[in-house]
DNA sequence: CTCTATCAGGACTAGCTTAGTCCTCTTACT
DNA sequence: AGTAAGAGGACTAAGCTAGTCCTGATAGAG
């Protein structure tokens, strides 16, 4: 279904959140708000200062900061931090995996070019062009569950 | 890693196959070029046939045919009659599932955006375009197996 | 008319990947 | 000290994917 794994997913929501509110922020904290499960929050979290898109304050009193702000951060950056490189085929550069066929395969090495449209879209667009120029997300009439009461 | 499912990777192969050689091919015959799991590709054209990318004739002497030459044919068409519609994240119109979080999530809606840059950039490249315009498939010395002893 | 090569359509299985959980150790503020 | 937080990893369960196989329908060949 082409679609990203949710983690990744997880991540761009949590760096969306972390641009709001308190610059510092907790992994709890931020669970709590969006209401995702705790401890995989936690781990997306650790993942995202792995790769230098938060930065971590250790001890009590610390959590999460955004390393730059959103305007900076492209989706592709996230994806990558989160799911690897982006390699649609296993006949592109990212690729752990090698492919059997690539010896017969009319389309041997030819994904380059798709892949590199994607990426290249994916990299023109930041989080913060996804949060700005929005259109309401009038798409299937959202829920709007409050979470007030969890707060 | 954001990785298409190899049997949209194999339809496409498939598809390129067909466009060369004899205009009528069968299943066993394909995938004995190709030298994927013979099984495997019968089923990738089963749907492919179903969804009109090629047209099949039954009995003996049978096979599959293009409906339609490669350059009318957009990668964007074969990933979604293979993977199903491209959606990125839940909170898209394909998705089956529907995300939890929509109420608190701070970028619900807001993958539309990077949803579309995906599909038009998918639907800009042809079948055709991946085969004519190749930059030599030198991207890790290609095994270049003979299968002429396999024929 | 019969035989056979081929597709149609599905059920089924094994393996892999992913999401999610949990534990222990380190850090640094109060 | 004591405690609130992250670091880092091992672990598990569920879901999905790739791959296999079977039965039936079709239509050309002889
Ligand atoms: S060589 Fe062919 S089958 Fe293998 S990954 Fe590349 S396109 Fe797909
Ligand atoms: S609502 Fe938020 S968490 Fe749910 S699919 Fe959309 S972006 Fe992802």
């Amino acid at each position: 279904m082409l679609r990203l794994s949710k983690m990744t997913d997880y991540a761009v929501a949590v760096l969306a959140h972390l641009a709001r509110g308190p610059a510092v922020q907790t992994a709890p904290g931020i669970a709590l708000a969006t209401l995702m499960p705790e401890p995989t929050v936690a781990k997306v979290l650790k993942t995202l200062a792995a790769s230098g898109l938060v930065t971590s304050l250790r001890g009590a009193r610390g959590g999460y900061r955004l390393s730059r702000p959103l305007a900076d951060i492209p989706v592709a950056e996230v994806i990558t931090a989160i799911d690897g490189p982006i390699a649609l085929t296993a006949c592109v550069e990212g690729s752990p995996t090698v492919c059997e066929q690539q010896g017969s395969c009319p389309m041997s090495g030819r994904w380059l070019r798709v892949n590199d449209a994607i990426r290249e879209a994916l990299s023109a667009i930041t989080l913060a062009d996804m949060l700005e120029s929005t259109p309401p997300p009038a798409i299937a009439a959202p829920p709007m569950m409050a979470i007030e009461g969890v707060l």
